[in-house]
DNA sequence: TATGAATGAGTCTTCATTCAT
DNA sequence: AATGAATGAAGACTCATTCAT
């Protein structure tokens, strides 16, 4: 059940809904650039050509901005999860088709990620605990995967919560070069990965 | 040599020197938990049991005291790099070894690391050049050491740059969660990443 | 005749005002409970349902709605005493028949008399002078009733202007409690008081 | 225990903490001409003489400047009520005593109470019940010597909760012209309400 | 060495009001 | 009659930094 943007009717016009979204993809390259602390509500105004009042017509407050990009980044990266487990392939298929939906993301929203990876310490009370929270249902889905691959004697027997953190540290980290290199698609970068990781950690046919 | 401090000999007395370390090590631990922007003189000055006056008399200014954390982490890191480099093990043993020597840096310096890693943008002007130039350097050697395994024979004939980040994504990534855990050392970690990485990368006995 | 709004022929048509009215004792309320500077016009809009356009076609700015609210107020106020001074009662009468014509507008407005006492300062330019003049014009009639009862010898020989604001403190400030209790009617106040402002001043049969 | 400003030890030095009294007084003036919503921040650095900074190095915030100025009143009508209390007078004389020295606080800080009588509303959270306790304590010393003085027969069988606000009517509501006139002193104005007031509540040698 | 008062540009946000639709 | 997007001045407040003591 990705992309929960709080109700599917919204409770303002598609003019209103499209404008908000140019802002927030806007601010949030603005974001990644300089930091969000380092981006003032002024600098946000000239780069949405609007003015203070109307900016906060759209954004409500500058937090709720940055929960916009955090959600973005979020709908998205479990979207593609959700796709994967319900594909019902075998974990290391799952385990290259996460990475591949997980870089796609990060190729496609390369400032939303950026910002999300950076300044989540921005975010105060419950929004804090939102994110947290669907972080950690992520990383349990790639634990469980790992579990899944062990169990069925398809990976070695290695500690599923140390490998998945190692798996997302590969992936994560890309947001800091991914663009930078003028490759075609995600996917350039997802069959390395892959054929690293799996080897990494398959069960080898005799012990080494 | 690593850990330019910018000249050798001291300008200041020797207790001035340690009390500024002190007051370095310590705002590290309130960048890292609030972020540096987030992080006020006055909250440094309470940390610090110092009046504005005389915290300003040890720091310079407050982004000096962010250029003073970067200093820490990259000599560091810079210094155990270069033991592996002086030590001639093989591009595998290297490998194994930086890794051992990276993780042991973020072991000992988690919240210099964190800051190092999340508030890089805060640097200004020739700051900025700075370090950029020193993570490379340092990236450079990562990619130098696999460049000289493919070259063997040791490793696959995998891109040198990519692989690079992907072992610096591996590792850099943990300093999010390398102290969550009671592990007695960095090892704990180091020696499983090592396994993965290498048998990820080693040239099979036969095609697979 | 009291309330004059401005003309006697409405330049709008019977529903406008209508429209009007409600909006200026919704207002009313949410000012008395809040403080006029601290309702804005957003505010005002969603407690009469009503867009920030279609606000403004009834109520021309946000001050002329603080003039309707202190109108309503002088309007009732002057209409009560204008009824007391027609009756040619005795002073005495007239007091106690002032009274409870006072109290009876501080029961059926209170939101409206609570911004009448608490707001006058948020006026501007010549709606300042025009209140401050109907309510000098009122506190006459109340030093004019003591004179007269004075020179009469019906009252002992007390200041009128002293008196008169005694006399004006004592009923004004009712608009603090008088709806607290469950009090019937402003008579079960007035009587009171006009009991204990009368004795406290009527001529004493022997000098005590 | 009248005067109680949270310790009796100043945290700040002396100069210190008379800076922030001039400037509370400053304040008040300001608040009671213009009101405190229609007085801005910047208008108060202009009255002290002070940079914004500077300001907030004093006042804490906007709010801590309104409960100062409250804090001034209440804690010098509490005193007076106190030596009232303990001075053992009867009744009758009790709140002749009362009636002076409430009527001598409104004339030495006509600000502060101009203040303190309006500005009520713009206290937030545990300030308004803070306040709202002490000013009912207040009202409750009042109707304890109406109580007393009706038990000891020296008062005719008023409502001691009712009178009391009559009482507190006559006397607050000076506020609003005490200044005006060029009285000598409070006790021209204590001593007629005083008069005024027992007359209308002693009990009569003979009923009316 | 150390204090803390002072600076003033900067922070995010809200305001009453207007106007094209 | 009514909408709500847009304005931009003003709101309260915080910032890193300086300097007389």
């Amino acid at each position: 059940m990705p992309g929960a943007e709080a109700s599917t009717e919204s409770r303002r016009s598609p003019k209103w809904e499209a404008r908000r979204q140019a802002i927030v993809d806007t601010s949030a390259h603005l974001f990644a650039r300089q930091g969000y602390h380092a981006t003032g509500i002024t600098e946000l105004c000239a780069a949405n050509d609007l003015g203070k009042g109307a900016l906060y017509h759209y954004i409500g407050s500058k937090e709720e901005l940055l929960v916009a990009i955090h959600d973005r980044v979020m709908d998205e990266v479990m979207a593609g999860a959700e796709r994967v487990v319900q594909s019902g392939a075998s974990p290391a298929t799952q385990l290259a088709m996460l990475g591949d939906e997980l870089l796609d993301v990060i190729n496609r929203y390369p400032d939303h990620v950026w910002v999300f990876l950076h300044e989540f310490h921005a975010l105060t009370g419950e929004n804090t605990d939102q994110f947290r929270g669907r972080r950690r249902e992520y990383e349990r889905m790639v634990e469980d995967i790992l579990r899944a691959g062990v169990k069925a004697g398809e990976f070695r027997d290695v500690d599923p919560w140390l490998t998945a953190r190692t798996w997302l540290g590969m992936h994560n980290y890309t947001y800091l070069w991914l663009q930078q290199r003028g490759r075609v698609s995600a996917r350039d970068v997802a069959k390395p990965f892959a054929d690293l990781f799996l080897r990494g950690i398959e069960k080898p046919k005799r012990p080494r």
